[in-house]
DNA sequence: TTTCCTATCT
DNA sequence: TAGATAGGAA
């Protein structure tokens, strides 16, 4: 199994596994020293911590495990344990004398994967190279999970050519659209199915929205967590596009803000083309309004569009401006989120779990640039899911479909103060006021976290975007959930074990030398004679993965 | 024959 | 609720 290992250690191993060895006590760093070598480790002892850590940083790569007494006179155990927790993400093992269940638990919160008991045994030491190789398992875990993204790139790709290649000219169906995404693993008949759970989801949509919602009216059903036009588990963001003239409107989907200036002005033929593809009577209307206005080169009228594929989706968005720059439509919507179980590869697990989705168009407003739409600014409500998240339950499905992402509610503003660092001049500015949609995968870990956690430098539908907004989420939620750093509960119980059995010894001279109290509680046990080179068993993974 | 759409199943 | 599939229509 490719587990990270170099190949030769990998052959040997658990032997030749490097143990840094740390204890205040020289007797005990022998035991454990002559121990580890009868187990067939390559050992390194240090009898303090500060040279522990020091040697830990210089050999960045040099060992596998750390072994930590956790009384030692220049700092303390867990201490150290925080610090190579966090700087070499090594697994550590605690041992002390004292068994005391709060000192065990004390350990294990500050990340020991377990806990060993003075005098320490033999089989337990034998059996530590485990903990190395349970995290090689996880982190290879990890690098599979990224693999998603790569192909979530790939995605992204298929939907940049989508862009490119004018398919919103016209009437799209599943096999141009596959076709365009040109993703191997991707058929036409899930085009074909997500395509109409997609209109479905527009006609419902519009059945909803016509007795109260006209286009371009901000409603606050807008905002409603059942309403998927608000967005779509990943996707999650906040569209403001402003125009040369500095007016504003705020596109909402929900989490994410965008801020553009609009500099790519609606050519009549991308006009037509546009419309058919709208969702709802009123979208249509008003482009076709709008698309009247351009026919006759009405004066001071201004129609920006902007057609954007994201990384994962096709988005549209129809800007339209009145003469005096003051207001204007915005139509957004398009598929995005587009997740899909990759049939024809059943080796392939990445997937199996995904599924596709089509985005549903945003929640169109209308707004002042002066004048900012107060329903949106100042007190808002917050939706159910920002409540819940904000209540430290906020954890959300990350493959929810059709299902609404949060909002986030600008803070109120006056005319003069804008809530976002617009930039009429030097371009794009994206702000990522709140990723709280959806969480990580079950395989989310804080390696995951440290992947993922370089904030987003564009804006769209960009599934990279997205999974750094569900990290933020895991990140802003460790303020409210009680996250515990208990990796694994197993040692908990295992280090209750320790206190059953006694340890196997054959070195008399050594422990000739050991404190009292230490030789009191020792067993000879021929099982483990030091004389003997120590067989491992077979490794059985599923031992081992959790 | 291919593609799309709809209904139905899972 | 959403993806898969079958069957009819163009």
């Amino acid at each position: 199994m490719e587990n990270g290992f170099q190949s030769t250690r990998a052959e040997a191993f658990p032997a030749g596994l490097r143990v840094l060895v740390v204890d205040d006590d020289v007797t005990w760093l022998k035991v454990l020293e002559k121990m580890l070598k009868k187990c067939s480790y390559e050992v390194t002892t240090c009898c303090l911590a500060i040279d522990a850590l020091n040697m830990l940083r210089e050999r960045k790569d040099g060992f596998d495990i750390v072994i930590s007494d956790v009384n030692m006179p220049d700092m303390d155990g867990f201490k150290l344990l925080e610090l190579v927790g966090l700087e070499m993400d090594l697994p550590v093992i605690m041992m002390s004398v004292d068994g005391e269940t709060s000192r065990v638990m004390k350990g294990v919160q500050h990340g020991a994967c377990d806990y060993l008991l003075k005098p320490v045994r033999m089989k337990e030491l034998k059996n530590i190279w485990q903990h190395v190789f349970r995290k090689k398992i996880h982190e290879v875990k990890d690098i599979e999970s990224y693999e998603v993204i790569d192909d979530i790139h790939l995605m992204r790709n298929g939907f940049e050519r989508f862009e490119d290649s004018h398919l919103l000219s016209g009437e799209v169906g599943p096999k141009k659209i596959l076709d365009l995404m040109n993703i191997p693993w991707l058929t036409r008949e899930n085009v074909a199915s997500h395509l109409q759970k997609y209109r479905l989801y527009l006609s419902r949509l519009e059945k909803e929205s016509e007795p109260n919602t006209a286009f371009g009216c901000f409603k606050q059903t807008d905002f409603s967590p059942k309403d998927p036009s608000v967005g779509f588990g990943l996707q999650s963001s906040i569209t403001a596009h402003q125009s040369r003239e500095a007016c504003s409107s705020f596109g909402f989907s929900s989490g994410e803000v965008h801020v553009q200036p609009i500099d790519t002005e609606i050519k009549e033929g991308d006009l037509k083309d546009i419309i058919p593809l709208l969702p709802s009577p009123e979208a249509r209307n008003a482009l076709v309004g709008k698309l009247h206005e351009i026919q006759k080169k009405t004066s001071g009228s201004q129609i920006d569009f902007s057609s954007s594929v994201g990384s994962v989706g096709l988005d549209v968005k129809c800007n339209s401006f009145d003469a005096t720059g003051l207001r204007k439509h915005q139509w957004s919507g398009g598929f995005s989120d587009m997740q899909f179980k990759r049939q024809t590869e059943p080796d392939n697990k990445l997937y199996r779990h995904a599924s596709p989705a089509f985005v549903s168009p945003h929640s169109s407003i209308e707004t002042n640039c002066l004048q900012p739409a107060p329903s949106v600014n100042a007190g808002a409500p917050i939706s159910k899911m920002e409540k819940e998240s904000s209540s430290g339950s906020g954890i959300k499905r990350l493959c929810g479909r059709y299902q609404t992402s949060n909002v986030t509610y600008l803070p109120a503003m006056t005319s003069t103060e804008s809530p976002l660092p617009l930039q009429p001049e030097s371009g794009i500015g994206n702000i990522l006021l709140s990723g709280r949609a959806c969480t990580m995968n079950e395989s989310s870990s804080a390696k995951s976290n440290s992947f993922c956690h370089s904030k987003s430098s564009s804006w769209g539908y960009d599934q990279k975007d997205l999974f750094e907004a569900s990290t933020a989420v895991l990140q802003s939620s460790n303020e409210n959930l009680p996250v515990s750093s208990l990796q694994d509960y197993d040692y908990v119980e295992n280090t209750v074990l320790n206190n059953i059995e006694f340890l196997e010894y054959d070195d008399l001279e050594l422990f000739a030398a050991l404190p009292g109290q230490h030789c009191d509680r020792l067993k000879f046990n021929s099982d483990y004679n030091l004389s003997e080179p120590v067989e491992y068993p077979a490794m059985d993974q599923g031992l081992f993965i959790v």
